[in-house]
DNA sequence: GAACGAGTCAACACCGTGTCGAGTTACGCG
DNA sequence: CGCGTAACTCGACACGGTGTTGACTCGTTC
């Protein structure tokens, strides 16, 4: 039995903990599965194409990475870096007018994912059967909705918007729309907006939700 | 052979379209899904559990259903039925205030998927892998969103509502943050909103993007 | 009492996952 | 040089899920 790392660390969800040389392997593994990822959803991928495609067998698939979830997960790990980083920008050089801030703020947002659409459509699909993959999404959307939330107290606390809905709620709601509606133009089954839309659409919201009053929140 | 009403039309994603008599078993497994489905996913609900919580053997169950699938699609086709007559009543009886009706709408909403919580957690773990339910969540949603563009068409229309957002654009907006949210709430996972919170910051979106003025919509 | 159709299931074919163990290769070190 | 060891590879297997086949049992109907 060769020392397999994904399988026997526990640590890092099976990703490969030492010693590069076989880093090539890895790599076209991870490129085939972002490219079948452009053509079908996870599910109609098999560990063997993936280990096909990275010209290797299915047992030797499994010395690299301890599953296909494993495979999603490191390239996902990419995209949560860009998206912390996106996010670290937008919130850390405030703009000139708030409407500005949170065109920004919505579009960066939107970008990042638009940037890897196959990954994102993958991320909610594999959401719903794999834990990690869920935790990991929640981390990213917990780091917005904290963004989001201090950025309307900031907005509160400057007299520019009307107390209301606790900052935090409203927050969650609005990125729950994002989510979803982003989500849904990308797959485009059911009713979803034109990509050229998505954004003041969702701008649109956000502005009459953090500056207008409702009576009685 | 014997006549598989499921297989053998290829109408009506396999349920059984003529004579009963066998209706017992039919209605057995409804019962064990929505049973099983309580306690966990459907993926993880197999054919033979479904067989053998009615009482009968595994090909016995394709006599009455040709998948998995198509026992949940028979479950949703209820749910459908009883959210398309809560939304008739709501929309069909206008209210005193304006809020008040759009309070009612999306209680009526919220409360639908509610009281099916296990069965509407199932449905959006399912639509990302079956074309058909898909196609059903689509149908359900697209009739919310035309109810509400329409209402939405309305209170501009007397004046109430200021323009703005393309109505329909508004209305998958924020159709979109009922679902999602909503969803989130019964999972649990990731930040959500407390249960007895859902309604009213829902409503408060709501209120706000439809009789909010925003600047250049 | 024969014919038929509904209902039933053991046995099978198939596919995807993950594991085991027996290799092969390459490289450092005595 | 030759030997050990660790990286790496894969054929063959065990397992669990899906969906199908074909033979069987009934009850009804003429």
């Amino acid at each position: 039995m060769p020392a397999a790392p994904g399988n026997a660390l526990s640590t890092g969800r099976g990703r490969r903990p030492v010693r590069p040389s076989g880093d090539d392997r890895e790599l076209a593994i991870l490129a085939t599965a972002e490219r079948l990822l452009a053509e079908r959803p996870l599910s109609a991928i098999s560990v063997d194409d993936l280990a096909r495609g990275a010209g290797i067998s299915r047992p030797t698939f499994y010395f690299y990475f301890s599953s296909k979830d494993a495979v999603l997960l490191t390239l996902l790990d990419r995209v949560v870096a860009e998206a912390d980083t996106a996010m670290a920008q937008v919130f850390g050089a405030p703009a000139a007018t708030a409407r500005e801030g949170w065109e920004r703020a919505i579009a960066a947002y939107y970008e990042t994912f638009r940037a890897h659409r196959a990954l994102t459509v993958a991320w909610a699909e594999a959401r719903s059967s794999n834990a990690e993959v869920r935790a990991l999404w929640s981390s990213v959307f917990e780091r917005w909705v904290q963004q989001c939330a201090d950025a309307i107290e900031a907005e509160r606390a400057r007299g520019a918007a009307p107390p209301g809905l606790p900052a935090r709620d409203l927050a969650i709601a609005l990125t729950s729309m994002n989510e979803r509606v982003i989500y849904a133009t990308f797959t485009g089954d059911g009713p979803s907006l034109a990509e050229s839309d998505v954004v003041r659409v969702l701008l649109g919201v956000w502005l009459s939700s953090v500056y207008g009053a409702v009576e009685g929140g």
